[in-house]
DNA sequence: GATCCCGTAACCGTTGCATTGACGGGTTTT
DNA sequence: AAAACCCGTCAATGCAACGGTTACGGGATC
C-alpha cells in the first residue's frame, strides 16, 4: 500500500496557485485540467486543506489563498490535512494477536516503539520541507522552460 | 493508506521463531494461532521471506531457520521482502498530469527529489533496526512475564 | 436574474488485502 | 509402502479505501 495520491495532488495544487494565482482564476476546474482528474476530487482536497486552516477558498468567485506564508506551511501540514494515512499511523497492525500466546500478548509492546521511531523519522523529514522550498524550485523551473520556449 | 500488515506479521513471525524455535515446532498453523490469521497468509509471507533469502523453510517437517545472524537482518530487509509498498515507492503519484500545463509537465521534477528525501529518511531508520534488537527486547519482556506468572 | 463556482452527498468501478478451501508435492514416521 | 504432517500455490470471496462521476444546493459576482 502507498500513501494516498491526495498528498501529491495537494502539493500540485499549491504549485498551481503559485504559478497561476496572479494571472489566472485558479478554480477546481482549472486545477482538474492540470492534474487531469475530476473537479470534485479537487474540491474534496481543497475542503480538507481549508478545514486544516491552511487555505481559504472563495466561494462563487473562485480563488485560493494561503492563510500563512509559504515558509510556514510544511509538507507535514499538508500530509496531515489530507489524511494521507489512516488514524495517523503509518503501519497497519494485524488486528487481533492471540492474548493466550506470550508473543501475541506482547507484540504491540515489542514493536510500537520501534515503528514509532520509523514514523517519526519520516515525519521529521516531512516537516523540514516547506511550500517556500517548493515555490523556489518552481520559479527556477518555470523560468528555464520559458527560455526554452 | 497504510503499509500492509504483512510487515508487522512478518516481524511477529520472527518473534515467534525466537521465542518458540527451540521448544516448539514453529509451523504455519502454529504461527497462525499466535497471530490469529489464516495459515495460508503465513505461508505466503514465509514464501516471500524465503524468496528474499532471509530464511529457509523446511518442507514436510516444518520449521523456520534464519539464514543470517539476527543482527544482520534489518527491518528494511523484511519490509522489502514482503513488498510492503508497491513498486518500492512510498508515495502514490497521480498518474497523468497534463503535459500541456507548465506545472503539470514539471510536477514530477519538482516533487520527486523531496519525496525521495522523505522516503530515504524512513528507510534509513528501518535499516537501523535489526532482529537482534527485537530479540533482546523480547527476551526481556518474556522473562518479566514469567516472573509475574 | 443569470452566471460562475464551491460544498456535499450518493453511487460506482477498481484495486489491494486478508480469508478460506482445495490440491499437489516434499519429508518424516511407522 | 503407507500414513501423517506440512509447505507451496492457485482460485474464489468479501471487504475497505480510493478515485471518478453525476447531481444538486447554496454563496458570490455581474
Amino acid at each position: 500500500m502507498q500513501i494516498a495520491s491526495r498528498f501529491t495532488i495537494a502539493l500540485h495544487i499549491f504549485a498551481c496557485v503559485r504559478a497561476f494565482g496572479q494571472t489566472h482564476k485558479v478554480t477546481s476546474d482549472f486545477l482538474a485540467g492540470s492534474i487531469r482528474t475530476n473537479p470534485v476530487v479537487i474540491r474534496k482536497i481543497l475542503s480538507q486543506l481549508s478545514s486544516a486552516g491552511l487555505i481559504t477558498v472563495a466561494r462563487g468567485t473562485g480563488g485560493i489563498a494561503l492563510t500563512k506564508a509559504p515558509g510556514e506551511i510544511t509538507f507535514y501540514d499538508v500530509y496531515k490535512a489530507v489524511d494521507a494515512v489512516e488514524n495517523g499511523g503509518l503501519f497497519h497492525f494485524h488486528e487481533s494477536p492471540n492474548p493466550d500466546c506470550p508473543v501475541g500478548r506482547s507484540i504491540h509492546t515489542l514493536l510500537d516503539g520501534r515503528l514509532q521511531a520509523v514514523q517519526d523519522a519520516m515525519e521529521t523529514e516531512l516537516k523540514r520541507q516547506t511550500l517556500a522550498d517548493l515555490d523556489a524550485d518552481l520559479d527556477r523551473l518555470l523560468s528555464q522552460t520559458e527560455n526554452q520556449a
